[in-house]
DNA sequence: TTGACGATATAGGGATCGTTATATATTGAT
DNA sequence: ATCAATATATAACGATCCCTATATCGTCAA
C-alpha cells in the first residue's frame, strides 16, 4: 500500500497541481510565483523551498502532465480493448476535455511553452514524448514498428491541433465541427 | 498603384512588425511593449500613439497574421495548380518553417494564445478561420462542401498540430519524422 | 520663415515580477 | 516536555510590467 503523503508532501502536491494548472491555462510566463502560491494556500516562500525556481516548477509541472498521458494510455487500452483508439479520441476532442484548460492534457497546453523554453526541457520533454509515442504504437495494428510510431505521430497531430483550433474559436457548433473533423482524420492516420 | 507610404505609417509598420514577431515567439504574456518599442527603434510613445494598448497592437498583430493566411492560399493554389496541396504542406511542414518561430504561420503560433484571449478575439480569429477554411475548401476536389469543409478543419489540424510538436522536440531526426508523418495524414485528410 | 499641428520622446507612477534573507511556526525525536 | 531540525511565512530588493502626462521634435501650409 502507498503510505500516506506527509504534510510536507501535501504541500507539495497542492503548489504542484497550482503550478500545471496555470501554467496549463495561462502559459509559463502568464503565470506568477505569488499567484501559484496563492492558489495553493501557501506563500512564495513554501513555493521555494519545494521548487527552487520558476523555471524548476514548470519542470516538474511539465513531468507529471506527461506521465499522466503515460499512464491514463494503457487505461484507455485495457479497459476498451480494440475499441480503445475510439475512445481515446472521443476522450481528447470532447466537450469537457476541451472546456478544461487548465486541467487538460499537458501535451496541447505544454508543447507551445516548450517550444519557447531552454534546450534541457526540449530533452526531457522529447523523452516523455518518445513514450508516449511508443505506447500509443503498441496499441495500433499492422505495418512495421516504425510505422506504427509514424501514424502515431499523426494521430497525435491531430488531435492536439483540432483541440488547439477548436479551444481558439468562439463560436460552440464551430468548436465541435472542428473537433468532429479532427476525430474522424486522427482515427484515419492511426489506422492508415 | 499603391501610394507610397508616409513616414508615419512606416513607424506604424515597423511597429506591428515587431509586435508580431514578439507576440508568436514569445506569447502575449511573453512579450512586453517596451520590448516591442525597441525592436521597433521607437518609444513607448510611439506605440500608444498607434496602437493604444498591448491588447490593441495583439489584435492587430493576430489580424494581420492571418490575412497573410489568406493571402498565400490562393497565392499557393494558382502558382501550384493540381499540386497546391503537397507545396503547402512541404512548405508548412518543412525545416525553413519550422525553425522561424517569429515569423511562422500565425495559425500555429498565435491559436494558443488565442484560446486564453477575450471572447472578442475569439471572435475576430474565428472570421479569419472560417475565411481561410473556405479558401482551402475550395482548393479540394470531391464530395460536397460542408464535407470539403471538415477535410479542410482535418488538415489544418494536422498541420498545426504537427508544426507544434516538431517544434518542441529536441532531436532534429525526431522533428524530421513528425513533419514527415504529419504531412502524410494531412494531404490524406484533406483527399479523404 | 513662421506658425500650427501631428508624431515621437521623455519621465515617471503604481503594480507585479522572480528571488533571497531572515524570522517564525511546526514537526519529530528523545 | 523539550529541543533540534525542518517547513513555512514575512519582508524587501531590483527589475520590469503597462500605461499616462507632458515635453520636444519634425513636417507641411501659408
Amino acid at each position: 500500500m502507498a503510505p500516506s503523503p506527509t504534510k510536507k508532501e501535501q504541500t507539495r502536491a497542492r503548489i504542484l497541481d497550482a503550478a500545471s494548472q496555470s501554467f496549463r491555462s495561462s502559459g509559463y510566463a502568464g503565470t506568477g510565483v505569488d499567484g501559484i502560491a496563492k492558489a495553493a494556500g501557501v506563500t512564495s516562500g513554501a513555493f521555494y523551498a519545494h521548487f527552487g525556481s520558476k523555471d524548476g516548477a514548470f519542470a516538474a509541472a511539465l513531468a507529471t502532465g506527461m506521465d499522466d498521458v503515460i499512464e491514463a494510455i494503457p487505461k484507455f487500452q485495457t479497459e476498451f480493448g480494440e475499441a480503445w483508439l475510439d475512445a481515446f479520441a472521443d476522450y481528447y476532442l470532447g466537450e469537457a476535455h476541451r472546456k478544461d484548460l487548465g486541467r487538460g492534457c499537458a501535451m496541447t497546453t505544454l508543447s507551445p511553452e516548450v517550444a519557447r523554453a531552454d534546450p534541457e526541457v526540449h530533452r526531457a520533454y522529447e523523452a516523455k514524448m518518445n513514450r508516449i509515442v511508443g505506447l500509443i504504437a503498441d496499441g495500433l495494428s499492422g505495418g512495421p514498428d516504425a510505422a506504427r510510431r509514424a501514424r502515431a505521430w499523426a494521430m497525435l497531430s491531430t488531435l492536439i491541433g483540432g483541440l488547439t483550433l477548436s479551444r481558439a474559436v468562439a463560436d460552440p457548433d464551430t468548436a465541435n465541427g472542428i473537433a468532429a473533423a479532427a476525430r474522424t482524420a486522427a482515427l484515419a492516420a492511426a489506422r492508415a
